[in-house]
This record gives structure tokens, C-alpha cells and sequence, in this order.
DNA sequence: TTGAAAGCGCTAACAT
DNA sequence: ATGTTAGCGCTTTCAA
């Protein structure tokens, strides 16, 4: 059963081992005949092609890598089974690396990847400090997609395959939106700064600012690791303000965790003490009562457009197709927004 | 820099292949200066080793399959980054595939798995159908760890190494809990009955109502699939009966979310109306108020857990090391249970 | 200890 | 259309 290989095969169907491969492969330059009896002989005798050995020669893998801080956060966890699921559909195997956002972690990983010969990447990096790594992977003919965040700088040569979110877009609106409400005292709580997603919302956060003609001083940005602990203390801090923010803006599901504790221990009732805005559609957001209005994106589009992006490429070659693809952020309104308290 | 064969780095540190061979590997029956030589040509002309070719020699392709239903799903996402973090220790490289408890996407996914020789596989069978499957791998030499799930039928020969969790004792202590606060109507919301940790809660829940000698028809199990509206209904429904269950254990947060949901409209207040048992400790138990008394066991040491009995494997063999590990399942009492009111 | 040579399973170029 | 042959890059006999 196991062992069978195509030599066996074209020996039981008679034929040359050459004739039995393009049998077996696309098929051209092969009688009827070869063809069936090929194929009934393969199929008798259980045959399994060897990837590793077709690989060889083809100097192709079949295999995609994929590189992220943590599989196991829910923001990269869809984009990696959408990727996967699109993948698989193209014949590609999906090999997932943690990097922890540790730049020894993430050239260990490309070194792993390249000796294994992927075909191509899909990486989010936690930092620029490889920059090169990914433009030696993709000097050596591998495809690499860049997941939500800043290329590498250009070599005047083809811009970098990358899936971007509108991240700005979606801050802007969030914050107009609470400006609209009446707000001129509001908290942006995100981790991140040095990193596309974080930069991009405290950009949009202020712009909305700067176009409403409102005090910048009112826009507090509150940069913090993704935690909830922290995100409480710091939310205390922020409601215990003499003149304490009358919105709170917070990213995902530890750190608004953290910023609705603080304001239930403050016995701020959400929304008429403050309202409350939640970065990232999570399950916490949609459940909440009140329900949290949120900022959301497709995450399952982001993998998938990761996949086709890289795919293009592997199939057209390098610099064929659009090489971004932006993903808007829409404003999903529940019940947590409302005007601020007159005071 | 690339494509630098190992045939490069003989000839310019003037030594034959098949030193350069020994020298980069083991350094077994390699002189002190062949070794420095050969390092220092590697180093010089940037080798990077090729695990194709070595793989087609060696029969061992340094690489491991995950195959799960869906890595999005925050329960396998852990498992998959924990096993992940332990199997790049020691050298290997993950790949994923999502089941979507397909048998045939199972059955693929295998083939796939063979053909590139993956040393090992850690997989959650969505059903039995694909026993042969696994038990073919397994016996053509990549062991095959199961995870949370019912081993194929033995064959007499070693057992099937599994990672299991105590699903069915969690549950027991659940209720057992809920009953000793005079709950004598309990209602069980999970999914998937078919399968181990499903089959093993309805197990320990209907255990702890025979043990406690109380009527067992105010057990009741209501079997649905993991989605919101799904358990948003069903709880309406339950709640809404004329003797309505005092207490809910659901799964998860998408189930737990449907349940909670209904418990707000039906403005049942938890838990002076209603108690309410999350199982798993997932971020909305822990995070919404009140705080959900939650079941918790530890996905990082199922991940972590699975890969160790592989790596026994692969390193000593099939049939060595412990062939199963049992997690516990803790009882993380919050604010959400409470006496059922007085009717 | 070292070199030469075989071969892992396959595809592709070259004959026929 | 088919058979033959030459590798892909590496490890591992087998001699020396």
C-alpha cells in the first residue's frame, strides 16, 4: 500500500516511466491507451505521488507559509483559516509560525521557510527591523504579502503585494460620529502606536479633530499593551480626571473589558454618564448590555485577499495583478453612544 | 546567496562532498580542520541547507500536521498556537488544515499530509468515519496524536496516543454545584453530541442528578450546533416553559451569548432569577457582569501536551512514553450562580 | 578519516 | 507518442 512509487506503476501498466509521469500529470503527449492503463494501474496498486520529490525537481513546495505574532489571538485566527481555506482550494498547504512579534523568532521562521522552499508568504511583521529577510525572501522567488501593515521600504523596484485595513477611516468615523453626539472630550484607547493599525486609528482620531475645528487637548490618546488589567487602571485614571473624557474609545475585548469595569466601578452608567466605543466587532462588544456600537472589518476578507493576492503571484509571477487590496472599517451603531452628560 | 549547495561549499573549502556532508551535520569522523573549513565556507557563501533534498533521503521531512475543525475557533486556536511553540522547539514546522468536520476534507487533508511526508499528525476527527484513514497513516510510520476526541478502534496492538480532556467530570462538578445550591432544573446547552466532549457532559450531567438521587427529567439536554441565534432561540424557548429550568450551563461564548441574550429580554436577572454555568473560561465568562462562574481547563497543555507525546514518538519510536494524557477540568466560581428564587 | 558513487522519487529534455 | 536518460540537493553506503 505505502512505498508505491511511479516506477511500480508504470511497470504494472506495462509502460516507460516517462510515459507513466505525464499519464499520471497533465496528460499531453499520451494515448488513450497509456492514459487508462496508467490510470488503473495507479489506482490498483494504491499509488501516492510523492510531493517531496516532485518538489524537488519543480523546485516548488506546494506550500505557503504564514507568519504572525499569535494564531491564537481572534484577530489573526480568521485571517489564517480564510487564508487556509483558500489555499486548500488552490492546492496549497498552509504552515503557520508564531513570531511573538520577536524579530530572532521571525528570521528563524523565514530561514525555516525558505530551506522547506514555500512557495510563497503571507507575514505580519512586529517591527521593520526585518526588512530585509522579507526582501531576500522575495529576491529568492518567493511571494511575500504583507498582512495589515507597513511594507518594507521600496527598491524602486515593485511595490510589496499587501492587505491593508482602513484602520484611519474607521477612527475617523468613529470619532466624528461621537463629535456628532456632542463630545469634545474623548479617550482613544489602542495599543501600539509604532505598528500601521495603531498609528493609523490615533491618526484618524485627531484628524477628526482637526476637521471638526475642536480642541486637539479633548483627543487623549491612551497607547497600551493589550491588557486587561493595565486597560483598567488606566481607565480609572482617565474617568478620574477633573474633567474626564465623556467617550471612551477602546480596542478589542481585554482592554474595553478593562475600560467597562473601571466605569461600573466609577458607577458611570454607560451611555448616559459616558459613552463607550468599541475598536474590533468582538463577541463582548455584540453581547454587552448595553450592546457596544464598534468599529468592525472583515476578517475572513483578509485572509482571502492575502491568498488571492499571493496566488496571483504564484501563478502570473511576481508584479502581476493589484498588489493591495484595502478593506474598509464600517460603524456598526448599538446602544453605548449617546450625547455626554450636560455637566 | 542563494541557491549555494552544499556541492559549493565542498569545493570551496576544497574537501569532497560527502565530507562537507558530515562535516555540516553530526562532525562525526570529520578531522578539526575539515570541520573549521567546511564551517567557514558555509558561513562565507551564506549555505542554507535544502530540507527537500535532505527529506527525500531521510524519509523525514522535519514538518507536522494539525488538522482541526477550525483554527478560527478559539478553542483549537490555542491548541494550535501552544502545540506550535513546542514542536518549532524542536525543530519542526506546523502545518494546519481546517476540517470543517468534513470526513472528506479529512480524507484529503491525510493524503495531502502523506504525500509531503509529514513525520506526524495531531488531529480531532469530527466523526468516526475516517478511522481507517488514521489508522493507515499511522501504520505508515507518522505517528498520529488524537486530540479530545475517541480513538479508532484498536487493533489489539499499542493504543492510540490522545491528549483527553475531563469534560465529563467538569460537568459532573457543574452541576453537582448547581444542585447544591437547590437547583432541581437544569438545563445543558451544548453541541455536538456525537462527539467526546459533548457526549461526556450530558454523561457527568445526567451522573450528578442520579447521584444526588433528584428527578431526572429536570435534566435537560438540549443538543444544538455553536451558533447565537441557534441558542438565542432555544433558551427563549426553554425559559419561556411553564416550569422553566433555574439554571443554564452553556458553551462557549457564542451559545452563552444566545442564553444570555434571552435571559435579558425575558428581563430574568442573573443570578437572583436565573444561574447561569458558562462551559470553558473564555473572555466574555470572565468579563461580563456579573462575572460567569465558569468551567475551565487549560488549551495551552492540550497543545502543548499533544506535541510532547508526539515528539516521544518521533523520537523513540511508536509505543514509547505514555500513550494518554487527562486534563482536569477546574470549577472558577464568579457571581452568576445563586440559590433558585423562591416560586 | 576521507573520497567516490549510488540513489531517494520524480520531472523534463532529448531522442526515437 | 513513447522510451531513455539526466539530474534536483542531499545522505549514506562502500572502498581506500
Amino acid at each position: 500500500m505505502a512505498g508505491v512509487t511511479i516506477r511500480d506503476v508504470a511497470q504494472a501498466a506495462g509502460v516507460s516511466l516517462g510515459s507513466a509521469s505525464r499519464a499520471l500529470n497533465g496528460g499531453k503527449h499520451v494515448s488513450a491507451r497509456v492514459a487508462r492503463d496508467v490510470a488503473a494501474a495507479a489506482d490498483r496498486l494504491g499509488y501516492q505521488p510523492d510531493f517531496l520529490a516532485r518538489s524537488l525537481r519543480t523546485r516548488s513546495s506546494g506550500m505557503v507559509g504564514c507568519l504572525v505574532s499569535d494564531v491564537a489571538n481572534p484577530l489573526y485566527a480568521s485571517i489564517v483559516q480564510a487564508a487556509e481555506a483558500r489555499l486548500r482550494d488552490a492546492g496549497y498547504l498552509l504552515v503557520v509560525a508564531n513570531t511573538g512579534n520577536d524579530p530572532a523568532r521571525e528570521r528563524a521562521a523565514a530561514a525555516a521557510f525558505r530551506g522547506r522552499r514555500l512557495d510563497g508568504i503571507l507575514v505580519a511583521p512586529g517591527s521593520n527591523a526585518n526588512d530585509k529577510t522579507w526582501r531576500d525572501l522575495a529576491a529568492g522567488g518567493a511571494p511575500v504579502v504583507i498582512l495589515d501593515r507597513d511594507a518594507p521600504a521600496e527598491d524602486g523596484e515593485v511595490p510589496w503585494p499587501s492587505v491593508l485595513v482602513d484602520h484611519r477611516g474607521g477612527a475617523r468615523a468613529a470619532t466624528r460620529y461621537l463629535i456628532g453626539l456632542g463630545h469634545r472630550r474623548i479617550a482613544l484607547l489602542t495599543p501600539g502606536a509604532r505598528m500601521r493599525p495603531g498609528r493609523e486609528r490615533i491618526d484618524g482620531f485627531q484628524a477628526a479633530f482637526a476637521e471638526a475645528g475642536i480642541d486637539p487637548a479633548g483627543a487623549q490618546v491612551c497607547v497600551q499593551e493589550s491588557s486587561m488589567d493595565f486597560a483598567h487602571g488606566d481607565a480609572l485614571a482617565l474617568l478620574g480626571m477633573a474633567s474626564r473624557p465623556t467617550a471612551l474609545v477602546a480596542l478589542g475585548t481585554r482592554i474595553l473589558a478593562g475600560a467597562l469595569r473601571a466605569a461600573r466601578e466609577l458607577r458611570l452608567s454607560v451611555p448616559c454618564d459616558l459613552s463607550m466605543l468599541s475598536i474590533g466587532d468582538t463577541d463582548l462588544a455584540a453581547v454587552h448590555a448595553p450592546a457596544i456600537t464598534a468599529l468592525r472589518w472583515n476578517l475572513e476578507e483578509v485572509g482571502r485577499a492575502a491568498a488571492e493576492l499571493l496566488l496571483q503571484r504564484l501563478r502570473q509571477g511576481p508584479g502581476s495583478g493589484p498588489s493591495r487590496a484595502l478593506l474598509p472599517v464600517d460603524l456598526v451603531l448599538r446602544e453605548s453612544c449617546a450625547p455626554p452628560p450636560t455637566i
